[in-house]
DNA sequence: TGGATACCCCCCTATCTAGGGGGATTGATG
DNA sequence: CATCAATCCCCCTAGATAGGGGGGTATCCA
């Protein structure tokens, strides 16, 4: 990752904000860093193409845009450099289409400066800058599929799971039949104990399963 | 959440990482903390079930068993009470794996004793106790789908997207065009428009490419 | 000897898929 | 203003497929 950072480019249309967040990115980085300051996304996209900033710092909602289209732009061109999220939205709509788009953190600008200071220098220690609450959000995230995960997996016998895979990926029963070597009668009955089993009735309930049972 | 931290279970089976966990927990929670310290998962499961405590940090790999276990437990009897991993795996199986049975933390060995107690304490105020290279880990997990995502997003209109989503839920055709008030005749064609855009041929590939786009 | 598993065959009907039509409504553009 | 494209709605037919029911044989293992 960035051994070092200098030029930076921020994203936020406030005034306050602006001077707010410059300084809380003079106090982590150091007074001689480099800032281009700028309030809109036009901008900026254009700011970042036509330099090369070590680290970006946007702000989501800006006039003309979403601060996500700049992220997705900056990481794609350089996947190795820093970019945050400085917003005041705490839902998880905003942070995960920001994490999405390749955010290496999601600040909350309700904090302190000098939190916001800590958490954006934490970066160059490989420590994420993440608000305690998005951190929860992100942690929530993983515990929700957990209810699913861990109740008692219904047992599907192997030809079972080898057939439900083959038409949750779109197959026919006939190319099920094919790719497994059976007849399509046989891949009819084995849907049909599937079905029975899992307690769906079609193959788009199949597909579902499969995919939350990570069969494929 | 839980306000205070008094009853704590440890589960850890090396007698040294006993002895350094103990302090860490005095160090975030207090002198005053009553700690119980076992050595064995049906051990652990047994004293969680019980007593009643407010805090468990549990090691992983303990000699009958994965801590996974007795996190689940734990979390199943107690989703508001907090569980905190302490261990030296850094591979995201073991992280994704004890984040989905509920952990609310998870800390590698490894660092400092004062960094450790610090990040136990946070959780107090919110703060997840996430190790940095895991909580990059966590970040890694949601960069890794955006590659899928912001590659041109074929449009679909409302009418088709509102058609895809009934049918990837597992509705024929008749009960979308039930719930959507129109004839079923127009919901074929409207399916037909849907897999033409998308290149498919049959409804499992329709519910795969709707969870792939996070329609349903 | 029963139960679970794997494999095969036949039947039926309902539904889906893929074509072919026909219109009505927008909004942009010349 | 015309008109063009896109979107949305409806109808029809025909063949393919799916889903549910029945039947069977063979193996392996408790």
């Amino acid at each position: 990752m960035a051994p070092m950072i200098h030029k930076i480019l921020l994203l936020e249309d406030h005034r306050d904000a602006q001077a707010w967040l410059l300084h809380a990115l003079q106090l982590a980085f150091g007074p001689d860093i480099h800032v281009d300051t700028v309030s809109l996304l036009a901008e900026s996209k254009k700011y970042e193409q036509e330099n090369s900033y070590d680290f970006i710092l946007v702000d989501l909602n800006v006039p003309d845009g979403s601060g996500v289209d700049l992220i997705r732009q900056f990481k794609v061109a350089h996947p190795d450099r820093y970019c945050v999220v400085a917003t005041i939205f705490s839902d998880k709509q905003h942070l995960f289409s920001a994490l999405k788009a390749g955010a290496d953190g999601y600040i909350l600008k309700d904090e302190e400066r000098e939190d916001i200071a800590q958490m954006l220098g934490g970066i160059l220690q490989g420590n994420p800058p993440i608000s305690a609450s998005m951190a929860q959000q992100m942690l929530r995230y993983f515990h929700a599929n957990f209810h699913d995960d861990h109740q008692q997996v219904i047992a599907l016998s192997d030809r079972e799971r080898e057939v439900l895979t083959c038409i949750a990926q779109g197959m026919s029963n006939k190319a099920c039949a094919r790719e497994l070597s059976i007849s399509h009668h046989t891949v009819s009955e084995y849907i049909h104990n599937v079905y029975r089993k899992l307690g769906i009735h079609s193959r788009a309930e199949a597909t579902r399963e499969a995919i939350r049972r990570g069969i494929i």
